[in-house]
DNA sequence: TATCACTTAAACAAAA
DNA sequence: CTTTTGTTTAAGTGAT
């Protein structure tokens, strides 16, 4: 049954070691509680990007986060980004939007446009999860049709309209087996179309949201060891609850801005979507299964193997630490740097200089002063911890 | 080497 | 009847 030759014809394509990360993740920066943005099926984003640059991944990358964060990656408050916004561009297209971009993307966008292609052939260094989740969470009444969901990634993503049609199994897969995604009616809303909204189960919404930021720039939750603020809406309340409850997140009530980031101060707090275990999906069948252990309610019968589908739910309550510290590694965002197996941890002085630039603009931005100090106790921390 | 997270493929059923 | 949507199962890859 699975595929036998090394996988679908496009991950052939890529090379492990540099690809992906390039992608766009800068259109999805915004993601993170958006705001209401009426954006469901306007989607947000003109893209810019193209990171990912071939030659200088390092410096590239962290012009990416430096743009992406300062100028998208609002959680919460990401909001349409008038299309004007050359930060937000994802797609291939490097719409005519590239104009300077603000801040300081002198050197992004120098090396943008010879980039521009590389995002359209590489993937997203993104999960499929989070990529539901980023199209979900984009859309005005937080909830999307299959269809849609598809449309923002292929609208986001380029690299999917070329890629063989797989990925739209790959994200149906998704939506029914994780947990963090759940099926809702449509009643309201549109009124008629072929199957249900998905929406993101908020209790797993923290939980993606560091998983989105870790994946952005793993270092980046460094940066902050306070949490900015969940979005301005509605659901900051919830998110915030959330967050507080979980381990180690703290969020300051106060951030209603839109632009500040949400981070998580522990470090292990990551991304392990399925933060508190519990059951989800009372509309789907197995789909939670995702872990048969965790919500060995639901079914059972995903055996461990399907328990990997991600996101599952603590089995032990402990669970989430543990996890948490690997998962994120799991899918190093840009990673695969050529710099080093492990982007994470091992930073190099250089880049270091270039993270704490970054860090300020975003900190800036996010209007979390001094965190720096901190941030360095946690990446301290993290690291022991990780011990 | 085992395990985990994630991806991809495919079969199938139900709904539109 | 065809296409889309949703669910499941199986297997491969890569990281730890």
């Amino acid at each position: 049954m699975g595929p036998i030759i090394g996988m679908s014809p496009d991950k052939k394509t890529e090379i492990p070691g540099m690809q992906e990360e390039r992608t766009g993740l800068r259109g999805v920066c915004g993601v993170g509680t958006l705001p209401e943005a009426e954006c469901a099926s306007g989607p947000l984003a003109t893209n810019v990007d193209r990171n990912g640059g071939t030659e200088d991944e390092e410096l590239t990358n962290l012009n990416w986060l430096h743009e992406n964060l300062l100028q998208n990656f609002t959680l919460g408050g990401l909001e349409v980004q008038p299309s004007g916004s050359p930060l937000f561009d994802i797609e291939g297209d490097y719409r005519s939007n590239q104009g300077p971009s603000s801040s300081s993307s002198s050197s992004y966008s120098s090396h943008s446009k010879g980039r521009e292609r590389d995002s359209l052939k590489s993937k997203p260094p993104f999960s499929f999860s989070l990529l539901i989740y980023m199209a979900i969470e984009q859309s005005a009444n937080k909830s999307l049709p299959v269809k849609e969901i598809y449309g923002w990634i292929l609208k986001h993503f380029p690299y999917f309209s070329n890629a063989p049609t797989g990925w739209k199994n790959s994200v149906r897969h998704n939506l029914s087996l994780n947990k963090c995604f759940r099926k809702v009616e449509r009643s309201l809303g549109k009124a008629s179309g072929k199957g249900s909204l998905w929406c993101v189960d908020p209790k797993y919404r923290p939980n993606l949201i560091q998983a989105l930021k870790k994946q952005h720039f793993p270092a980046a939750h460094a940066f902050c060891t306070r949490p900015a603020s969940p979005p301005s809406d509605i659901d900051a309340a919830t998110a915030m609850m959330l967050l507080n409850s979980a381990p180690g997140h703290h969020v300051d009530p106060d951030l209603s801005r839109p632009d500040s980031v949400l981070v998580s101060s522990d470090p292990k707090q990551d991304h392990n979507y399925s933060s508190v275990a519990l059951q989800r999906c009372p509309s789907r069948s197995s789909s939670s299964s995702l872990s048969s252990l965790d919500e060995g309610g639901c079914d059972g019968r995903q055996s461990r193997r399907a328990s990997s589908e991600g996101f599952h739910s603590d089995e032990e309550s402990d669970l989430w630490d543990k996890r948490s510290v690997h998962q994120t590694s799991r899918r190093p965002p840009f990673n695969k740097w050529p710099v080093s197996k492990r982007p994470r941890r091992e930073v190099k002085p250089e880049l270091d200089e270039e993270l704490k630039e970054a860090a300020g603009s975003l900190l800036h931005l996010a209007g979390i002063r001094s965190c720096m100090e901190g941030s360095k106790r946690t990446v301290k921390s993290t690291k022991l911890n990780r011990k």
